[in-house]
DNA sequence: AAAAGAGTTGACTTTCAACTCAACATTTCT
DNA sequence: AGAAATGTTGAGTTGAAAGTCAACTCTTTT
């Protein structure tokens, strides 16, 4: 069973040794809305806003994305705008890739411009 | 300059023969909304009515999308759950790649289970 | 010309995500 | 123990997306 977004967000915050409420003010949002994150009484935030809190933790805010399924802005800007880019995302999907060939074709995206 | 969202709609909505009404009914929406994205009066769409209004107009989604910026939830699940697909992406992003290449790696995509 | 069909417009509504606020409980420090 | 820090909970707020509804006008058909 993976963890849950509450779960994984609280070790993190606990391994940095920062308190709710620390987090909470240096991210912008309400302290106790930060606990209620870790307790998983209410869904995980907004993407953009889980990217603020893991550059104030100072961890890639990938992990924690993933747990929710949701996307930052800037990705959904990038793809969201070009054609090609989206018939991509759905072949991709169809082929229900796994993360290790995610990474391959990240190797082959570095290769492009060789 | 591109074309608007609404006059694209309008063109395809056009070449295929349907009134407004028509269009809007089978999609499930309001007839006085169409006119007010056709005249770009309201931004476009959710992305999935656009999805469905492509699907009555029997069009594939991709162009009318890619005028939006938006994603699908399709789309936004597939990529949303993996952290490699996340990572690919913001990759992709920084590369800027083209139309072209986006249909370079299409194939690669397809060539990567054979 | 009158009726039907098609399109436009302003005002309003509904829904939901994403939180905040205030009060209380628990843990930790001195 | 008392105070300070930390964490939890229920209720309420806010803003914006995604439309609807009713009334009107313009166009076409008969």
């Amino acid at each position: 069973m993976p963890k849950t977004f509450g779960q994984a967000l609280r070790d993190i915050r606990r391994a940095k040794n920062l308190s709710q409420r620390e987090l909470a003010q240096k991210t912008g949002v309400d302290f106790s809305y930060i606990s209620k994150i870790e307790n998983d009484r209410l869904p995980p935030p907004a993407a953009d806003t889980i990217v603020k809190i893991c550059e104030i933790l100072d961890v890639p805010p990938e992990q924690l994305l993933a747990l929710t399924g949701k996307v930052p802005s800037e990705v959904t800007e990038t793809i969201g705008t070009s054609a090609a880019a989206i018939q991509f995302i759905r072949d991709a999907q169809a082929m229900k890739l796994t993360e290790e060939e995610w990474q391959r074709l990240g190797r082959q995206l570095r290769r492009l411009r060789r």
